[in-house]
DNA sequence: CTTGAATATAACATTATGTTATGAAATTGG
DNA sequence: CCAATTTCATAACATAATGTTATATTCAAG
């Protein structure tokens, strides 16, 4: 048969109450009311529920059986209404980010600490790799997001391309720390840390140069920008990285100066297309770009 | 938030076909009616369930964990529904029955077997004690059914009566066996095998023999009619005893033949008058009573 | 035996869920 | 790219479930 939660609740109650008009109050209704939802109860299920016994409801042996029953019927309508404010709130959800290896140690896990602190049951799986990963794990719906660059698009991804102030670092102490602005001009002379030599961005770069009628002094190909970083930190050459990752340097040996021309770097946020949509991932992808607010470049 | 078992119902069905024309299908209403359910629920708990892909109605990421709660409770409300059809068909529950010691051995046992084969979810608790102890546990609730006799009443039980034969027995070979029916006169020589002197059957008995102008010649008193028939099984006396424990005995030494006057012992099922009403404790003491008929006293 | 309290029932009202009809949106196939 | 088909959402109305007030019946207490 198919129960009717109402009469559950009518039932409940006069078990707990010993009456009916008693039980009415508790629900909120009418006498009348329960008498009625007790009465077609009893009918549905087929025996009798109470006896009266010295003016008292008394439950039927098969009564006190069913109560059990019923208890566990509500505690998991409990159950699911927890989880139903839990997932309206966003408080509870797993999450599966899969990144470039240089954003796991940097700005990410603070974006994330700040995050899940305000979601108790927000469970997180965080994978460092390289982009074709990243792009494999999204299309196949591993991961819920990706953080990737030099991203073209792939009809199965849903992407948000934001793009990164990029700035000069230079060794502490470095005369050309002088300047307000460092032009390619500038750094005709200086030993260039830079990314791979194929990707956009360095592509861009090259050509900024040749623009400025100035030839780059490529010294040292990195993977990523917090390893130029690390490098120039030391003391030698220059790089043109983002401003994201010169800040996480901005008091380990570097000096930053804006470079001209304004070159962006590019960063790609990817959904899965096909994925289940989730409130949470799209609440930690805007909290992800309000995190990135500061380094956005100006002209977009 | 209240749910609403159709909302759960419309929900799961959707998710589980991907389509509200199907749900609507399996579900046996009509397609707006889905619709209608669908939107509703949706309000009320405040967040999407679905999005379109592709045609397919696909849950989101927090539909997709309502689903896993709302199958529980759907599994819960199907327990639920077993219990209800055992406790209908008396299929399912706990007996606790305190009964006279020399029924916990003979007759009581095989009407228990024979009640419990059908019903595979019950349970039983079987305590032989005195008949003092068996009132007092039925005036306290702690068990449900008492099988006692020589009861004269209590407020707090309710009580059924039932008046069994008796008969007279002797052993194997004795010359009275050649007789149809034996009277006190009969047994004035024999050494008698009978209960307590003060109990309200054996006043009856020695009532009966002054009455017939004869004298019983007491040799001993037990406690139980199964003891008296294990004595005169043995060869020596005779005894009248309750035509049930006698059956028991049929093929054990002893002659079964009527006495005349007609004494009935009396049985007692007690039940608490303030217990919760059981029907399978009803069912079985139907069952008990119907088991008895044989051995019950025409007179009534 | 009377009075008061609790329950059951009747008649009507409101809400939830159902229907058919139909418009809007999306998908599919040519 | 367009037409046809399918699916979904909405409107208007119907039915069932649950609510109300009124009142009759039953039970308990003094």
């Amino acid at each position: 048969m198919k129960f009717k939660l109402r009469q559950l609740e009518a039932f409940q109650a006069t078990a707990k109450t010993g009456s009916v008009t008693r039980a009415a109050k508790s629900l909120g209704v009418s006498q009348p009311a329960v008498s009625r939802l007790l009465a077609d109860f009893s009918t549905a299920i087929g025996f009798e529920l109470f006896e009266r016994k010295s003016g008292i409801l008394t439950p039927t042996s098969e009564a006190r059986y069913m109560l059990t029953e019923v208890s566990r019927v509500f505690e998991s309508l409990d159950h699911l209404e927890d989880l139903r404010r839990d997932l309206k709130e966003r408080t509870a959800g797993h999450l599966r980010i899969a990144c470039l290896p240089g954003f796991a140690t940097s700005h990410l896990p603070r974006v994330l600490t700040e995050f899940l602190d305000n979601r108790p049951g927000v469970t997180l799986t965080l994978e460092p790799d390289r982009p074709e990963r990243i792009l494999e794990w999204i299309i196949g719906q591993q991961y819920d997001c990706g953080i990737t660059d030099g991203f073209s698009g792939h009809p199965a991804t849903e992407r948000t391309d934001i793009s990164i102030k990029t700035v000069c670092i230079l060794p502490k102490g470095h005369p050309l720390g002088a300047k307000d602005t460092i032009s390619p001009k500038d750094l005709e002379n200086e030993k260039m840390v830079h990314t791979r030599r194929d990707s956009p961005f360095n592509v861009a770069l090259t050509q900024s140069f040749t623009q400025d009628g100035a030839r780059m002094n490529s010294w040292i190909e990195v993977r990523q920008f917090t390893a130029a970083c690390t490098i120039v930190g030391e003391g030698h050459g220059a790089s043109i990285v983002s401003a994201l990752d010169a800040a996480q340097y901005a008091d380990r040996g570097i000096i930053i100066r804006p470079f001209s021309p304004n070159l962006e770097h590019k960063l790609s946020i990817l959904r899965p297309l096909a994925g289940n949509r989730s409130l949470l991932v799209l609440d930690f992808i805007e909290a992800f770009q309000n995190s990135l607010k500061p380094f956005i470049a100006e002209a977009n």
